[in-house]
RNA sequence: GCGUCUGUAGCUCAGGUGGAUAGAGCAACUGCCUUCUAAGCAGUGGGUCAGGGGUUCGAGUCCCUUCAGGCGUGCCA
């Protein structure tokens, strides 16, 4: 698990600290100064390729100039057996190492020696971590949000995996609870409609009143005829809710698997109901004097645990809210079922319970020390269609759902569309998404890849194989564009890390589109074919590398990466 | 009101712990295919980093404040 940068980085770092404290020893600086040294990669290729701002950060504290202190520094800077190659002064003060042949060769080595998992590290060391997402309710079908969450959920999930966790994926099925007793009356009303017309019975205020409703009942009635009309109406829910959760729980797996996303568990809501865990949940807060009785109903007294407003956990009619289902599920994921870390994907309409539950899962009773709830919270997406804003609204009936979606458009478009941005605000422009040309960045990405491929299988055809990453001569790659190829192949390790710190997979997508840069940038200003057989070998490596790369980046967003377009 | 997220080019957005001349894609315009895939490359134009203070060698980035917008603030989930 080479991290080249970071290695690189750390040279910096020694290599300057080494060379002031000879500049010390020789009177050349002041002594025993501590500087705060910062290391970084230039914008601008002309000032090499790692800066050091370690001159400017102690010029004051040595009382000299900024650059009389970086040229002390350069006079007793000795980079024999470091990647670098040459070091300047420039600036107000800043000290420049540019990369020497090695290194160059040394990242080839690296991915080759780690093919597929290139670009692993293991911050994680094995930890255990859930990532909840999605988790739509059962109670209809699955919309643009839910989309961008499953794109969210599995990306960061994947980028975790790629960072050294043992990751778990789960999905929350809602079938319990007050939304489902609403579908289940919203479902035995359109059946006795159907069946009796429209005006035989009143469509429940508050229920559901999407197209898929009806068509569910439609279902119901094509499976099961007409003869639940004469049952008794609690019977006739309890059959038509088990009928209706059935249905639509299949067909969300059936639309995230198309999606490309696959569950360890569909955890059942229910379940925690019918073991008795919310109950003892519950109790537990009460014996652990968290709870309050008001107006029939037990609350939780979470202002004192740092809420900002109490919560409902058991209603006056005696039905547990949602709240207390929460608290016990979560109490189950960390205390039952042992992950030290759980990620929870929700949209923005969820950040206010977040915040609130993030303190009630302080209380000591749930013996949750040590263990980190982490919520990822994702600003709803505005749909954009002919240029303007199509509303998303599940009560209307009237959204674009996740299987439409796919329908207009490849997952490979969907998955990258998706993973464009971290959290906030998304403008999802559906006209967009559907032009498969290169407009849309997923092509000039998948592009690149293909490109690659027909590249190395035309010069195998002619003799040429791609060759081991310690026969090659890197010291051929000297041109501009070669060297920032192999930068950036050089910086996924950090990419990752970044990526996993901040569950931000979009930062691998936004790689992949500098990589891409990078090698059609390469290609257009160089050859390989008919170049000097070092050249050419050695251009090929890199090449080949470019390749898996890519492969490997688009295969962990869940993106196809095509050898011909 | 309070909480929270956001405000960077005409549009959509990047900009680890403060660093050199604020970047990319799209859109507009101009070039480049007898040579490894033109779904590509090169170039031109485009900015009060929402406004105002402060911290310091140095601020898009940190602090304070004002303004504008999204979401939340249910005995819903």
């Amino acid at each position: 698990m080479a991290n080249l940068m970071e290695q690189a980085r750390a040279q910096v770092l020694s290599l300057t600290q080494k060379a002031y404290e000879k500049a010390a020893a020789a009177g050349a600086l002041p002594p025993g100064v501590e500087v705060k040294a910062v290391v970084d990669s230039p914008k601008d290729a002309k000032n090499g390729d790692f800066a050091t701002s370690f001159a400017l950060a102690g010029a004051k504290l040595m009382k000299m100039p900024p650059p009389a202190v970086a040229k002390a520094l350069l006079e007793n800077l000795d980079l024999e057996g470091s990647f670098f190659q040459k070091a300047e002064v420039a600036g107000p003060g800043f000290l420049n190492f540019t990369f020497g042949p090695s290194w160059y060769g040394e990242v080839l080595k690296a991915i080759e020696a780690e093919g597929e998992t290139y670009g692993a590290i293991n911050e994680g060391q094995g930890k255990k971590v859930m990532v909840e997402f999605v988790s739509a309710n059962p109670t209809g079908t699955m919309t643009i949000g839910n989309a961008r969450g499953g794109v969210l959920g599995d990306a960061t999930a994947a980028v975790l995996e790629r960072a050294g966790y043992e990751v778990w994926r789960e999905f929350y099925v809602n079938d319990a609870g007050n939304q489902v007793e609403k579908f289940a009356l919203s479902l035995e009303a359109r059946y006795i409609q159907l069946i009796q017309g429209e005006d035989a019975v009143a469509f429940p205020e508050d229920g559901y009143h999407g197209q898929d409703i009806w068509e569910l009942a439609k279902l119901f009635r094509e499976t099961h005829g007409d003869a639940y009309l004469d049952m008794e109406s609690e019977a006739r829910q309890e059959v038509m809710r088990a009928f209706g959760l059935a249905h639509n729980i299949a067909k969300m797996k059936t639309d995230l698997e198309r999606y490309g996303i696959r569950y360890d568990q569909w955890f059942l809501e229910s379940s925690l109901h019918e073991s008795g865990y919310v109950e003892d949940t519950v109790k537990l807060l009460t014996d652990a004097g968290h709870t309050y009785e008001k107006d029939g109903a037990l609350w939780l007294n979470n202002t004192a645990l740092g809420g900002d407003k109490d919560e409902v956990l058991r209603r006056s009619n005696g039905f547990y809210t949602y709240y207390a289902v929460d608290i016990a599920y979560h109490r189950n994921k960390f205390v039952v079922r042992g992950f030290d870390k759980v990620i929870d994907v929700l949209g923005a309409d969820h950040h206010g319970h977040a915040l609130r539950f993030a303190a009630t899962m302080t209380a000591p009773a749930l013996g949750m020390e040590g263990k980190t709830l982490d919520f990822l919270i994702m600003q709803l997406v505005q749909l954009l269609q002919d240029g303007k804003e199509v509303k998303v609204s599940k009560r209307s009936g009237k959204s674009i759902t996740l299987s439409d979606l796919l329908d207009e458009i490849s997952v490979d478009a969907a998955r990258f569309a998706f993973n464009a941005k971290p959290t906030n605000h998304l403008v999802f422009d559906l006209d967009l998404a559907v032009r498969q040309d290169s407009e849309n960045p997923v092509y000039y990405v998948q592009y690149a890849h293909a490109r690659l491929c027909s590249l190395i299988a035309r010069l195998g055809e002619e003799g040429f194989g791609v060759k081991d990453a310690g026969q090659i001569d890197a010291a051929c790659l000297t041109s501009e564009e070669e060297r920032a190829l192999v930068k950036t192949l050089a910086g996924l390790p950090e990419e990752i890390r970044y990526a996993a710190r901040a569950y931000d997979p979009s930062r691998v997508g936004r790689y992949l589109i500098a990589l891409a840069g990078d090698f059609h940038r390469f290609y257009s200003a160089h050859r390989i074919k008919g170049e000097a057989e070092e050249v050419l070998y050695a251009r090929l490596k890199l090449a080949d590398s470019v390749r898996a790369v890519l492969s490997n980046c688009l295969k962990l967003l869940g993106i196809s990466a095509p050898e011909k377009m």
